[in-house]
DNA sequence: ATTAACCCTATCTGTACAGTAGGAATTAGG
DNA sequence: CCTAATTCCTACTGTACAGATAGGGTTAAT
């Protein structure tokens, strides 16, 4: 079972994001540079981000890429959901099943498609109690510990 | 985010052996009929539930398959983990950005390899609430049900 | 006008998954 | 012992999709 590498660029896209501190808008070639990703695949993920209402851009010379909200206010949920599509368990295909040979195959299927909804639910809650505020925060410690470290 | 089929498939086969009350064994044939799965990938789908321990198997010619354990203690998880192999959220892949150009790209990879461990976790976490028996119990819910509805 | 950025559509490519094929090993019954 | 029915195992195939790439269009600052 796997979550694209979508998601994990998406995030890290954001995170880079809410880490700029700075007022002007950060570009895509810098984002691709620190966290490892092919510009050009970066541009599609930025792209669904903005058509998600996550990000905002600016076009043009000195163009690039802001948070549209505050960082506490987006949930890692919202990112993943934005970038890989709704989250579903099982490929829409799982209908095909509905006819075979003695013509009423897959007979709890039904059954078996809440356990799948169940799974969803916890997974999409599980990625919306962290928001992208509390990554930031996080990063910070991290390197707050490494400053330590050095200093011994 | 995809549960592959086989989840589905041996979840079905399961829950069709837990269902079979008879003291004989139940045919890999009959389970595909029932279900609606094709024969020669159930089989693929037994051979790993028999390797996990969850089935066992008779072969020969009155040969078959049965719970190994109690149906109350087996659970989805274990049957999801057996046909699909462990969970992970993200493909083996993930680690091949330790290198590019700068030379040290993804810096925050850690960060957000623990948020997929947490998805990871509750994913097992609800399918593992949920054992075979349970299921039994939904099964007989449904079809008092649909009794009821016919006699009126 | 030039340039640097974002924006969009199309295409390539590898891989994982669902499904298929063929046959070896095992057991029951005649 | 022979046959039939079943599990067991290995290998192969086709296809869909994700990651990645390519090329060019659009916008805006200088």
């Amino acid at each position: 079972m796997y979550l694209s590498a979508r998601g994990e660029y998406g995030i890290m896209a954001v995170l880079d994001l809410a880490l700029a501190k700075g007022s002007s808008p950060v570009q895509a070639k810098g984002i691709a540079d620190r966290q490892g990703i092919p510009l050009k695949f970066l541009e599609h993920i930025l792209r669904a981000l903005r058509h998600a209402g996550l990000i905002e851009s600016s076009r043009g010379i000195h163009g690039g890429y802001r948070l549209a909200k505050p960082a506490d206010q987006i949930r890692l949920g919202d990112v993943v959901q934005a970038v890989e599509g709704p989250i579903a368990i099982t490929p829409p295909r799982s209908s095909l099943r509905a006819h075979n040979g003695n013509g009423h195959g897959a007979p709890h299927s039904s059954l078996i498609q809440d356990v799948w909804e169940e799974v969803k639910v916890s997974v999409v809650n599980t990625l919306n109690r962290t928001t992208l505020a509390d990554l930031c925060r996080r990063v910070q410690d991290l390197e707050e510990q490494r400053t330590l470290m050095y200093h011994i």
